[in-house]
RNA sequence: GCCGUUGUAGCUCAGGGGUAGAGCGCUUCCUUGGUAAGGAAGAGGUCACGAGUUCAAUUCUCGUCAAUGGCUCCA
């Protein structure tokens, strides 16, 4: 007999060899019929492999992630035989299970280019497969059988998945007439896969370099039930109305000119003034932090580039120099304000007593992105970051950074960005040609960002080989509305820069120092933030930043001059608000407004005209009674007084 | 940059080898209204661009450009 012991501390004695559906059948009926896998001793396995020791387990469902994940990692394996069935022959890469459901990349070798009409007959045999309830059965195998199998087979892929996996933990999982290499755990039989919707299909590089072969990648997912799928698909669609590019044009924000290029976005006037609305935020909160405003070109000598390395990492990939009638003169586009901010710093010796020195600047900025990479406002070529440089000495580093976090959490938590996730982004282990700068040096910048983040008590993900070429980050993650995950805010510590602008302040001990400099930009970029804050809130933005704030609707013609004056009394009074005068009934200028998003309808006929009110109809509310002009304004006064400073004592 | 998809009116989209359609929006007129679409008339399109096939191409083929879902990249 072996102790197995439950999540809640419990234990109970079973036979040697029991698995993990015996178990789930042994507590019930049901919960046998929804376990997909099982945690033994914090390792996910089969529910059909026999447990020969004691163990703490855990049983997982489709609400656990680790459910989901064997769910559709079998699915994966689904996929792949009903590809094969249909496309003998072809080759295949890897199949692993992702946020929302699975992908498998898979060499078509000479197969004309699948497309989305060859989609629905892979479903159609999928679902085929899972009905016949075909089993999955695991082997351990030795490696050189693993190779010889896959040899037999020509797949390449495999073979080289094979070359990194030490014998004797390698194991091939089969169902029906599809053998694949696998760690595995799977569910035990495809017949709980009832729904399956092939997503689409893409291209993806062999293990992620461009210089492999690309294979065809099919995104896809799975449900055990049919209801689940639907469900899914409708989430989907609601996600899509969500889509910045959509309410970017609906609300007329921002919009793209092929002619002006691509990825250049054009800013309208709501979206300049919702933009604009954000910067003054910042740049109040950041006068309280001791930040002082400096404005640079947008362009500078191509020496200066040089000097900081830009032209070296990125000269080949990026908007070329800009020459002038004098020969060898040349001027880049600013890819980073950085270098521009060095040298203000430099306009006049430092003493230490005069650091830490702050230069906040909405600073644009010009990037070669590759085409295939621009993204409505998330990825263009060239955008506002709220960007600042904090000169300091070594000692005030770590302070300082974490002042830095500090305002990001104010933009986060005014903006309700309660989800993101902490990235600290160090230096590639293995290839250290892609930064400049000593070891020690990035060391030292590392261990900073890390203690910062930690005695801020931040939950963070280390990545590595996300550094900037000049110094580690701490950046922060938001995803959008379909859960792509975007970099909003960084903080990054630079020892670098400084060395090769000779920055230098003067101690304590009347001896030169190099200061540290903190590149920072909370927003990100002005224009990738206001594609996130779009996607969520879905375009209905808080009073204190919305463009317009109050829409007066005119019951008929003979109204339009009270609302045109009270509009302009509430404008005297920095109150954001515009008259439909459209010759409309007023049925349909709410419904129009609603869709605009506007927060106060103001409705005003003869009654209101008479007795100098306005009837307040309030964004998804409705109807809110009647109340006089003056106490109208006030109370919006208020309001959105009572959400500026809330944001901004945060 | 690579793989897939898409490109028709300002917007959302239908259509299809014989040179174009709807709804919304816009203009004008009627209507002057009480909390999510009042009515009528009208203007508006080199069917992304370039080549090829054809008596004839917006439609078929190829190329280019752009958008889009991914991959790679991202100072």
């Amino acid at each position: 007999m072996i102790t197995i012991t439950f999540p809640d501390g419990n234990t109970k004695q079973y036979e040697e060899g029991v698995t993990g559906l015996m178990i789930a059948k042994d507590i019930s009926n049901r919960l046998a019929k929804e376990v997909l896998s099982i945690g033994v001793n914090g390792e996910v396995w089969d529910l059909t492999r026999p447990i020969n020791k004691d163990a703490s387990i855990e049983l997982y469902k489709w609400e656990d992630k680790e459910g989901r994940d064997t769910f559709w990692h079998s699915s994966a394996h689904l996929l792949a035989e009903a590809v094969e069935e249909l496309y003998p022959g072809v080759k295949f890469g890897i199949g692993p299970p992702i946020e929302n459901g699975f992908y498998y990349d898979i060499d078509f070798m000479d197969y004309p280019p699948l497309t989305d009409k060859d989609l629905p007959k892979i479903e159609q045999k999928m679902l085929e497969l899972a009905r016949q309830k075909q089993q999955f059965v695991r082997t351990d195998i030795s490696k050189d059988e693993a190779n010889k199998y896959f040899k037999d087979k020509d797949d390449e892929y495999k073979l080289d998945l094979i070359k990194d996996l030490e014998d004797g933990t390698i194991s091939f999982y089969k169902q029906g007439s599809f053998v694949d290499l696998c760690r595995g755990p799977h569910i035990p039989d495809t017949g709980s896969i009832k729904a399956i919707k092939l997503m689409s299909v893409a291209g993806a590089y062999w293990r992620g370099d461009e210089h492999n072969k690309q294979l065809t990648r099919l995104y896809a997912i799975t449900f055990p039930k049919k209801s689940m799928l639907d469900e899914y698909l409708v989430k989907l669609e609601e996600a899509k109305l969500r889509d910045h590019r959509k309410l970017g044009k609906e609300l007329e924000l921002f919009t793209f000119s092929q002619e002006v290029g691509i990825g250049l976005p054009i800013w309208l006037p709501k979206g300049a003034d919702l933009r604009e609305r954000l910067e003054n935020f910042l740049k109040k909160v950041q006068r309280k932090f001791g930040y002082q405003q400096v404005i640079t070109p947008h362009i500078g000598n191509i020496n200066l580039y040089k000097t900081s390395g830009h032209y070296d990492k990125y000269g080949a990939d990026s908007f070329q120099s800009i020459k002038t009638p004098q020969d060898g003169e040349e001027f880049l586009l600013k890819p980073m304000n950085c270098p521009h901010h060095c040298k203000a710093y430099q306009f006049k010796p430092h003493s230490y007593k005069d650091l830490p020195v702050r230069f906040a600047e909405f600073g644009t900025v010009y990037r070669y992105e590759q085409s295939g990479e621009l993204h409505g406002l998330t990825r263009v070529r060239g955008f506002t970051q709220d960007d600042a440089h904090i000169f300091c000495t070594p000692d005030q580093l770590k302070d300082e950074f974490k002042k830095v976090i500090d305002i990001i959490f104010i933009i986060f938590k005014a903006l309700d960005f309660q989800d993101f996730e902490a990235q600290i982004s160090l230096r590639d282990k293995e290839d250290r040609s892609k930064y400049i700068g000593s070891d020690e040096n990035w060391e030292k910048a590392e261990r900073a960002i890390i203690e910062a983040a930690e005695e801020k008590g931040l939950t963070t993900v280390t990545e590595y080989g996300e550094a900037a070429f000049y110094g580690p980050k701490l950046d922060f993650m938001i995803k959008d509305a379909l859960g792509r995950k975007w970099q909003l805010g960084t903080i990054q510590v630079d020892y670098n820069l400084p060395e090769r602008f000779g920055l230098e302040y003067t101690g304590a001990d009347n001896e030169k120092h190099r200061p540290v400099m903190i590149h920072r930009a909370p927003f990100g970029s002005m224009e990738r933030f206001v594609a996130v804050l779009l996607e969520h809130t879905a375009g209905k933005f808080p009073l204190w930043l919305t463009p317009d704030q109050v829409v007066l609707l005119p019951l008929s013609e003979k109204y339009n001059d009270y609302a045109h004056k009270v509009a302009e009394t509430f404008r005297e009074n920095d109150v954001r608000a515009l008259v439909d005068d459209r010759n409309e009934k007023v049925g349909k200028k709410i419904r129009d407004n609603e869709l605009k998003r506007i927060p106060y309808l103001l409705i005003v006929g003869e009654k209101e005209q008479e007795e100098g009110t306005v009837s307040v109809r309030k964004q998804g509310e409705g109807d809110q009674g009647v109340m006089k002009i003056e106490d109208f304004m006030q109370f919006i006064m208020e309001e959105t007084e009572k959400e500026l400073t809330f944001a901004q004592n945060l």
